[in-house]
DNA sequence: TTTTTAATTTTTGTATACATTTTTAATAAA
DNA sequence: TTTATTAAAAATGTATACAAAAATTAAAAA
């Protein structure tokens, strides 16, 4: 461990605080955002608290003061665009994905299969993370990075545990980057993502 | 005009100012930005100066404190997710544009043929965006808007005025909107805007 | 001269007080 | 009862002061 939190800025560490809180339920959505309220909750003064707000605000966890409510079409919206940015990160790691990185993914497979539910979850998301960074471009990865926070959040309320497939998908993927076929690649992404957004939209139905 | 100036917050005025002059050079690239200094020279506290700088930072143009310097590397990121983007609001917009839209679409075409200078311009942003609104997208459409900034600071510096064949291929994108040709809309979108990368980057050599 | 170290200055981070705006509640009119 | 109007309160926006951190400069050592 680096720096502890208290070695972090006050307003680092409410937006964490915060940013926690959102994202594990404890603040579901709707929950009116008051600064001088979570200052004293968090015993800050109501400077850092108003700035990591504006972050939150700026990832879409809270808008106009109340914790978001991510509508079925903001799940849409976000998948859509993953399919869009991943797919074309999908068909760069086919071209460009060293080595090193296609056994990190490789490994993520294998985690998927036989590890534990929580080192499941990190897997799938290291899986993404190391494919949308194949793209080597600033701007996508950030874009998903932000995106990220709400689907989870709308992930938490449906309860979303193992899609079946979920693990097969990733191992073509990873079968079709290996086989350095961009196309394929970015294909079997993008139906991976709609299948994932389909479970998500059945289980809310 | 809804408001003046006085009537708005000192965030939104500062914001608004700071904004123009980096996007107009007067602030360059590599710039400080010392929150005091502007603070005074604009007649606000820190405060107001902070949270606007905040802004400006999530938008892009400013980064550890200085005017940012966008790189060709930069330049090739906006454009690449432009493309993508862009691409799929266009196949959008020959599925679903009205035709009070698709009018619209028509007159930025004739402006951009026989309006002057400033309207021209107005009139290729309009394009876009009546297009990028049709993926019906909110994330979409904040993410776009986000990434203009950059991408006109880059083309100022670049001092890029008017380039050949940007209206007739604006005039051949709208046709196949109109004839609802989706996936013809998504390829010239996506040729568009690579020529108009190309272009820039031909330019500052 | 170059490199370190310490001192100084500048700049940012945070707390607090007050002003302005927004929201809520209460009262009066329809 | 519903709708307007106004008074009260709550919350946000802004200014200012001070503390902490970062950057700069000056002095000392290599």
């Amino acid at each position: 461990m680096l720096e502890n939190d208290r070695s972090r800025s006050a307003t680092h560490q409410s937006y964490a605080v915060l940013r926690d809180r959102i994202l594990n339920g404890e603040l579901p959505g709707g929950t009116k955002i008051v600064e001088e309220k979570i200052a004293s909750e968090l015993g800050f003064s109501r400077t850092p608290i108003r700035e990591s707000i504006r972050k939150l605000e700026y990832e879409g966890l809270i808008i106009n003061k109340r914790v978001v409510k991510p509508t079925e079409k903001d799940l849409r919206n976000n998948f859509q665009m993953r399919i869009l940015l991943e797919g074309y990160a999908a068909q760069c790691a086919a071209s460009f994905l060293r080595e090193q990185d296609l056994q990190a993914l490789y490994e993520c497979v294998e985690i998927g299969r036989k590890g534990t539910n929580e080192e499941i979850m990190d897997a799938n998301e290291r899986f993404h993370e190391i494919i949308v960074r194949a793209s080597n471009n600033a701007v996508m990865i950030d874009t998903i990075d932000r995106m990220q926070s709400l689907i989870y959040l709308f992930r938490k309320t449906v309860v979303l545990n193992q899609r079946p497939h979920l693990i097969d998908e990733h191992e073509q993927i990873y079968e079709a980057i290996k086989a350095r076929n961009g196309e394929k690649a970015a294909d079997l992404m993008k139906s991976h993502l709609q299948a994932d957004l389909d479970f998500c939209l059945h289980i809310i139905g």
